[in-house]
DNA sequence: AAAAATGGCAACCGCTTATTT
DNA sequence: GAAATAAGCGGTTGCCATTTT
């Protein structure tokens, strides 16, 4: 419901004083005035964020404007094939549960992953499915069985296929936590723990054994045998963590929306908790547990985990 | 060249969930 | 425990650019 930037919103007071609030686009000023502030102040209040930062926006609108196109961490660009792939997959079983979805794909927010489904990926796989002419395809709100005959997912064979791991050879997680063959990359939202999108694990990549047979759980390939202890993701190498990106300069230098390169390009890392000059690392320590294997759980939370990675075309 | 159709995506809305008072 | 507030999420809309007619 976007509607011109003209138009304006409802009220809010600053300084008791009362101001319209504006909606539609934003413009390349509020823009860098968010990024300053976020930048200064870090993540706090959004309706305060919006008022302390001089913006004539709604909490709400800030927060997504942050969330989904100012942050540091984005990545932006094309979906590479393989984050097409990944996404099908993880669509397969999570439904259209776009945040879970995002989580996995490094510098992905779930805005952008649910536009790529609805306007590329639904259309591709319809297209695959007419040709195959699949009694099984239809629209893919829901978790199929099979996508686009690419991938045989079916949530209870996974779920079979994790049980019977888990009275096999299913390790004794050192985090006590349960399994998630697609483990969230990061808490991405959390500005008080570092992260290095960029430089998302890899071993492999995607393509070689990732998917087939359910690759990507077979013990041995994956270290089901017991290795789960990849260093968190906050640790790994950067290539240049140089805080010295922490700029406003330099991330309009690298936004798309200043000129239509990536935030955090392939080559570039960010450290966000660098950048805001925070150390703590609140994410490591959440909600491990462990519980039933349902397909939440499943996806859930799980120390690091060896991945892919992924580049943007 | 102009109009219409289509695609991509930013941003809003409303609902739900979590947290605070 | 209830109410208020904030945050998170998915669905949807509509603008703009590009492609097709």
């Amino acid at each position: 419901m976007r509607k011109p930037d003209r138009d304006m919103g409802k009220d809010m007071r600053v300084n008791n004083k009362k101001m319209k609030l504006r909606k539609g686009l934003w413009s390349p000023e509020e823009d860098e005035k968010l990024i300053k502030y976020m930048l200064n102040k870090g993540q706090g209040c959004w309706s305060d964020i919006a008022r302390n930062a001089g913006l004539q926006r709604c909490g709400k609108s800030c927060r997504l404007r942050w969330i989904n196109y100012l942050r540091p961490d984005l990545k932006r660009g094309a979906f590479s094939p393989q984050e097409e792939e990944f996404i099908i997959h993880l669509h397969s079983i999570l439904g259209n549960r776009w945040s879970q979805i995002a989580a996995r794909l490094p510098g992905r927010t779930d805005n952008e992953v649910k536009n790529f489904w609805n306007s590329t990926v639904k259309k591709r796989l319809k297209n695959k499915t007419s040709v195959s002419s699949s009694p099984n395809n239809n629209d893919s709100s829901e978790p199929r069985d099979v996508v686009g005959g690419i991938f045989p997912v079916h949530e209870h064979d996974v779920m079979a296929l994790f049980k019977d791991s888990s009275s096999t050879s299913m390790p004794p997680m050192a985090t006590g936590n349960q399994f998630d063959p697609f483990p969230p990359l990061n808490n991405r939202y959390d500005m008080t723990g570092a992260f290095d999108v960029p430089t998302c694990i890899t071993q492999g990549g995607m393509g070689e054994g990732f998917w087939g047979d359910y690759g990507i759980l077979e013990p041995g390939k994956i270290g089901l045998e017991g290795d789960f202890s990849l260093p968190p993701l906050e640790s790994r190498s950067i290539e240049d963590n140089n805080a010295a990106n922490n700029s406003i300069d330099n991330m309009k230098r690298n936004n798309n929306h200043y000129n239509n390169t990536c935030f955090s390009n392939t080559d570039q890392s960010f450290k966000v908790g660098d950048m805001f000059g925070l150390e703590n690392h609140q994410w490591q320590g959440e909600n491990l547990r462990m519980g039933e294997w349902d397909l939440e759980g499943l996806m859930d939370n799980i120390s690091s985990f060896p991945f892919l990675q992924f580049q943007v075309e």
